[in-house]
DNA sequence: TTCATTTGCTAACGAGCGTTAGCAAGTATA
DNA sequence: TATACTTGCTAACGCTCGTTAGCAAATGAA
């Protein structure tokens, strides 16, 4: 019997390490020698593992917004919860993944822009997806009467854009928890669309 | 007497499309070439006018924290205005700032990090001194109690986090014009701080 | 033991990068 | 007309980029 197998396979640790690379650096200002320096390796050696620097980018958006997904679908699985309730579970849930994964939503958020056609198409017509998602709650919302906006849409893209900052400034070791900030964040902007608190 | 001198300078020409350019692709994946080639030049003859890559991005990035200042210095100069009107009014001229120039304004967002030392810290500080205004005023509401919120910071930094991801989705030919957006964002945002409406 | 797989190395490729030097034409000033 | 400045070109520099080929050592299965 030998050691116990590594706890990550080596492509997830290329993951990992490039996806805290492409978050400090960008994608582009990242160079496959950086980031074999720092997993102690040569740069020829990362391509037994992956077949492509791209790869790596698509692997992180692609998950993150299945993570995204995830998340969202649980936060309003029950149908019969007020609406209300579903959306503050989903921007619980959204703050959630952001902060389990801030490098990973980070490069998610703003690295997108360097997938080639088509994925880079397919990436957005995801997020547009998700965001739908939010902008139908909001605008249940407002036919229920639980929640007051001019506009569902413009609700809704400022709400996630509040959320979406997060990772700019996140720090794990922080003095709030995931939990607590992710209440707040609701409690703050919720208080600005329901009808007094 | 010869015609009418070019409207904007060759240097301006560089900054404007440099800015367009770091915005859609990321100053990284920007080349000289690129540039140049979008200018209708060659490559070379970009350095009879500029003194590096660099330089553009450092004009662009301080140039547009000078606006942000100018904006939120005019919108709390008048001292006996409410701390809410303040507020609101600093709002308003951040989003215009992010309006007017919405390709500079991402810029300055996002790329500041390829700034090299010392620029990249001077640039911070500068940020943070930004943030403290609405920092300081947000804390000025709570004290006054025009304001409500269980932490001024937290409220600040999600306050400009809804502003700031403005540039990401706006378009200067959507269906609202930069003042019916500053005065929604000021809406739904301040709707959330202030005891009832 | 034999064989295949995994993992990593060295060396090199073609390409593109930011930047510079040196030159030439146009324009403004004297 | 002479002078200086502006603007732009061509050609090239040293460098780094992502990636590949070929080889070697270690590992696990048969």
């Amino acid at each position: 019997m030998t050691l116990a197998a590594p706890i990550l396979s080596r492509k997830t640790q290329i993951d990992h390490t490039a996806t805290a690379l492409f978050r400090a650096r960008g994608y582009a200002a990242t160079s496959m020698r950086e980031l074999a320096t720092a997993l102690g390796l040569e740069a020829g050696s990362l391509y037994s593992h992956i077949k492509s620097k791209e790869e790596i980018l698509h692997r992180v958006c692609f998950g993150l917004a299945g993570a995204f997904f995830a998340g969202f679908d649980g936060a309003t699985a029950d149908a019969t919860a007020s609406v209300a309730t579903q959306l503050r579970q989903a921007i619980e849930a959204h703050v959630q993944v952001l902060t389990r994964d801030s490098a990973a939503s980070a490069v998610f958020l703003h690295e997108w822009r360097h997938l080639s056609e088509p994925a880079r198409t397919d990436f957005l017509a995801l997020r547009d997806r998700y965001e739908a998602g939010f902008r139908t709650l909001v605008a249940r919302g407002l036919a229920t009467g639980e929640l007051h906006a001019p506009d569902a849409a413009f609700a809704a893209l400022t709400l996630l854009a509040s959320l979406n900052w997060l990772p700019s400034w996140y720090r794990p070791d922080g003095k709030l928890s995931p939990d607590e900030i992710a209440h707040r964040l609701a409690e703050q902007l919720l208080s600005g669309l329901l009808f007094s608190e």
